[in-house]
DNA sequence: CTAAAAATATACCGATTGGTATATTTTAAT
DNA sequence: ATTAAAATATACCAATCGGTATATTTTTAG
C-alpha cells in the first residue's frame, strides 16, 4: 500500500463518523482537516472533491458493518440462528453505533433521497445488498427444511430492514435503546411465527 | 391577523417543503428568499435567526399532518376503523408526502439527533404526541371491548411508528411505495392478530 | 546517496454563508 | 388626509464555504 493509499484510508476512517453524525451538508472541509490533522491540499490530493470523499466514506461504513455482520452470522449453523445473530449485532453494538451517529444507511437514505443525487445510487445499492444478505439466509432455511417453502424471502428481508431502521431512528432520537430492542424482538417474533416451520 | 403575522405564516408555508427536502444544513437563506420572493431583511424582521425559522417550520409541518390525520380518524366510529384510517392516510397521501420531501418527523429526527440540539426537543415531543394519538385509540378499543385488555397500548403505538417510518424511509429512497404499503399491511396484521379480540 | 516523482503544505481564490444597520415603504389608527 | 408605527428592502459585514495553483517536503526507485 502506497503512502497515498494509506492516507486515503486514514482520511476515510477519520471522516466516517463525522459525515455520519453531521451529514453531508453539515460536514465542512474544515471539519475534515481538523479531524485528520491534514491540510486541504493533502485531502484534495487524494480526493477530487467533497462528493468523492462522501461516497468513499459511505462505502467504507457500509462495508464495515457488512463485514461485522458476516463475522457474527457465519459462525452460526442454522438459518434461524443466523437471523438471530443478525439481530444480536444491533443488540450488542447499539451504543457504539449511536455514538458514531447511528446507521449510515438510514442517515444517508434520508439525506440523499431528495438532495444528494450523487450518493443516491450507492444508498439504493447498499440496501439491496443488505436485503439480499437477509433473503439468502431465508432461502437457505427454506432449502434445508427449517423454514416454510411458500414464504417470500425478499418480502421478509425488507420487512426486517423496515423494522430495524425504524427502531434505530426512534431509539436514536429518544436516546434509549428500548425501541430498537422492541423492533428486534418483533423481527424474531415474525421469524418464529411466520417463517419457521 | 396583522400583516407581519400573515407574512410569518407565508414564509413558514413556503419554507416548509424546502427544509423538508434539503434539510436544515442544506437550506440557505437564499433558498428562502427565492421561494418567498421576500428579502433577507423581511425574513429577519419576522424571525430572529435560521434556527427559529426551522423550529416554526417543523412545528407547522407536524401540526398539519396531525390535523389531516385527525380529519380522517374522527369520522370513524370504532377504534379498529380509526387505526385503519391512520394507515389509510399514508396509502392515500404517500405521493404528495414524498414530493414534499417525506415525513418531517423522520427527516428531522435523523438530522437533529446528533446535529441540531435546538430542534431535538421538538422532534422528541412530536413523536411522543403521535404515539399518544395512536395509544389513545388503542385504549379506547380496550375500553369499549374491541381490543384485548391485557395489551400495552404504548408499546403497540411505538411499534406502529417504527414500521411506518421505516417503510417511508425505504420507499422514499427506492422511489416506490411498495415498502411503505407492506409496512402498513404489517401494522394492520398486528392489529388484527394481536390487538383485536 | 541521488534524483525524479509523489505527496503534502501554504497561501490564496471567488462565491456563499448567516446576519445586521439603516433607509424606504406600507400599514393602520386618528 | 396625516402621521406615527410597523414592515420590508437595500446595502453591507465578517466568516466560512469548496476548491486550486504552487511551493515544499517526503517517499521511493535506481
Amino acid at each position: 500500500m502506497s503512502k497515498a493509499e494509506k492516507t486515503r484510508e486514514y482520511i476515510i476512517e477519520k471522516a466516517a463518523p463525522i459525515f455520519n453524525r453531521k451529514g453531508y451538508s453539515g460536514t465542512s472541509l474544515a471539519d475534515l482537516t481538523e479531524a485528520t490533522g491534514l491540510t486541504k491540499g493533502s485531502i484534495y490530493g487524494n480526493f477530487a472533491n467533497k462528493d468523492e470523499i462522501a461516497i468513499a466514506v459511505y462505502e467504507h461504513s457500509v462495508k464495515a458493518i457488512g463485514k461485522r455482520l458476516d463475522d457474527l452470522i457465519n459462525v452460526e449453523k442454522t438459518a434461524s440462528d443466523k437471523l438471530t445473530a443478525f439481530t444480536e449485532y444491533y443488540r450488542i453494538n447499539w451504543k457504539k453505533t449511536f455514538e458514531r451517529g447511528g446507521c449510515p444507511i438510514l442517515n444517508a437514505a434520508v439525506e440523499a433521497d431528495d438532495n444528494l443525487p450523487f450518493l443516491k445510487n450507492n444508498v439504493q445499492a447498499s440496501i439491496k445488498k443488505l436485503a439480499l444478505k437477509i433473503s439468502r439466509i431465508i432461502e437457505e432455511g427454506k432449502k434445508n427444511g427449517e423454514f416454510k417453502k411458500n414464504i417470500n424471502a425478499t418480502d421478509y428481508a425488507y420487512t426486517t430492514i423496515i423494522i430495524l431502521e425504524g427502531g434505530i431512528m426512534l431509539s436514536k432520537i429518544e436516546n434509549n435503546p428500548k425501541h430498537l430492542f422492541a423492533g428486534l424482538d418483533r423481527i424474531l417474533r415474525i421469524i418464529n411465527e411466520e417463517i419457521k416451520k
